[in-house]
DNA sequence: CTCCTGGACTTAAAGGTTTTCGGAAACGTA
DNA sequence: TACGTTTCCGAAAACCTTTAAGTCCAGGAG
């Protein structure tokens, strides 16, 4: 710990010149002769000089830092967001300033309070899950942009995967193998994702003409739940050639309990999860095809949008950002691999 | 988006006093009248005024911020460090400035200038793995605490999960339930916690005076690597009766493996992970017995020891922090379970 | 010679808050 | 009345930087 700081003063001192003059040349501006410049240039890095931050927003309005508010960072989806949003701050000279609410609102009030009178210059609220949450953004001094769970107000600015359309591609993949007997099991109903990607499904199917091996089976999403779901469809509907899985973790899951019944993973029953959820979906015998929802993507696009808000230019509404469907062996046609 | 924010000029305006007894009357200082504080409370309140964090900041020299420098937050371990110290802080007034500098040495040095620049009170850096880094922290201004990645200087102040002793403490486990062929795969040589445990192992069994079934075998941390050793391993060595893994995901899959070959888990063979990664740990069949570092309690005491080092009272050198050993099915004594 | 132009630099204000110190009023005592 | 004490409040400085406005001087044009 060295000792005290130096002030744009001292510079100025060491190299002869006003505080303004400094200032000047430090900044690139000019109105300041070149030999004068190098004198400043050669007093800062000797005091290793860095200039206060603070003074420059208390100056300027401008702190060039947002805040990041997350309900959950333990949760899976927000921490690729908030890196995605790192990433793309982290490219210009903005910093984050990091919070979660831990699901409680009352602490989110209070977080919300700090940034604010840390003068924040926006700030990203990151879902846990994809159920809309309460606006936050009420008469607030900063633009507000929400990603992976939207807000309930649609006048505000919300970035969301496609749940829906993901799950129609995944669904499609299917068809496409020619499987004609399509089982779906999935997490609680009420989770929206759960919910979407079962309206992905439908769509897909009814668009096709066909019809969905037996009813959706709605569980939690755990692999306990999809070995258990594998074991009761094998039982109730023997024939289905390919399930979409909610998640990797059901996915994960059910893989394992239909090779323990000694069917096979892709030749008898081809499986889709959801997620690419790494340590799963590379991990299971085969590897998992399932849906990317480009989290990071998402993250990064929502801190351009908040950038974009700060300069005036808002976009509101909920904005749906597409997935990717990552193909692996647990789909292989026939013949191949 | 409302306007322009009130300042403490707008609110003593409103209540008729002077910006001084305003200030005193939100700070909860002497001096001032009940009658007048009042006044100048329901002023503010009126006008939601919040106090500028900056100019405070710039008065004072404490921005109550500190900043979060990781080299890998996509890791497994940076996460809940990082959640634990977030939440010693939220508990106070601090807030944390997070930067992630992807394991790249400029981009570190970036981020470091731009923390000083925005003046944080004191910076944790976590690392990565258990790896000693190169230190940060010459010539800092502000003071520096590692968690996890220790630093190489011992002269800085590190928090790292007590590894040997975690891992003799599984073995011990093993030895208690009277099993005494056990074998040990984990993850590559480089890793100082892949070497820590095998440390571990080794003074256990030779304190019980057991020889290890069979070399170490050193692989990748993943269910693949561990599948793989286990079908080696009940070739080469199959009278084993336990084995400690060096990563839940090396324990994953060696259980499923055991499991498809028809050995019982636990009562052929007890197995014992690390990390207590849950998605994994309580999901395989049986639930895994595995250790957990406590890494949000680590995150917490290294946050906690930062605010003491802010304080003037740093605590040199590398602390270990005692893990704990979650006992589950996979090493349940014969008959129960 | 005077006036103007432009370059190079300095002065001073502004931004919002805290804190020190001094001032004023009210009251009691001699 | 003169003086001391207490209580409450206000003026102003300080934190550090940026910038608008001003100063000074040399040199060129009229």
């Amino acid at each position: 710990m060295a000792g005290k700081r130096a002030t744009i003063n001292d510079v100025a001192s060491l190299a002869g010149v006003s505080i303004a003059t400094a200032s000047k040349a430090l900044n690139g501006r000019q109105d300041v002769r070149a030999a004068t410049r190098e004198r400043v240039l050669a007093a800062a890095a000797e005091l290793s000089f860095q200039p206060n931050a603070l003074a420059r927003g208390l100056l300027s309005g401008q702190t060039r830092t947002v805040g990041l508010l997350t309900s959950d960072s333990v949760g899976r989806f927000g921490i690729p967001v908030l890196l995605g949003a790192e990433d793309a701050f982290g490219a210009g000279e903005m910093a984050v300033l990091l919070c979660d609410a831990r699901g409680d609102a009352i602490r989110e009030q209070h977080h919300l309070r700090a940034l604010l009178s840390r003068r924040v210059d926006g700030l990203i609220v990151v879902g846990e899950s994809t159920n809309p949450r309460p606006s936050v953004s009420k008469d607030l001094p900063v633009p507000v942009v929400y990603a992976y769970g939207p807000s309930e107000d649609p006048s505000d600015v919300s970035f969301v995967p496609d749940d829906v359309g993901a799950a129609a591609m995944a669904v499609n993949h299917l068809l496409a193998l020619g499987r004609r007997r399509i089982a779906h099991v999935t997490g609680p109903a009420h989770y929206k994702a759960a919910r979407d990607r079962e309206e992905g499904l439908r769509r897909a199917l009814a668009e096709a003409g066909v019809q969905q091996a037996g009813q959706t089976l709605s569980g939690v999403w755990s692999q306990r739940w999809g070995r258990h779901a594998a074991e009761m469809l094998l039982m109730a509907e023997p024939e289905i050639d390919a399930v979409f899985c909610g998640s990797d973790q059901i996915a994960a899951g059910f893989v394992e309990a239909v090779r323990e019944r000694g069917r096979r993973v892709p030749d008898d029953i081809a499986v889709v999860g959801y997620d690419n959820w790494e340590v799963l979906s590379t991990e299971t015998r085969p590897a998992l095809t399932t849906v990317d929802m480009n989290l990071e993507v998402l993250g990064r696009t929502a801190a351009q949008h908040l950038f974009a808000a700060i300069d005036g230019k808002a976009t509101p509404g909920v904005h749906t950002l597409p997935c990717q469907l990552v193909i692996r062996d647990s789909t292989s046609p026939p013949g191949v691999s």
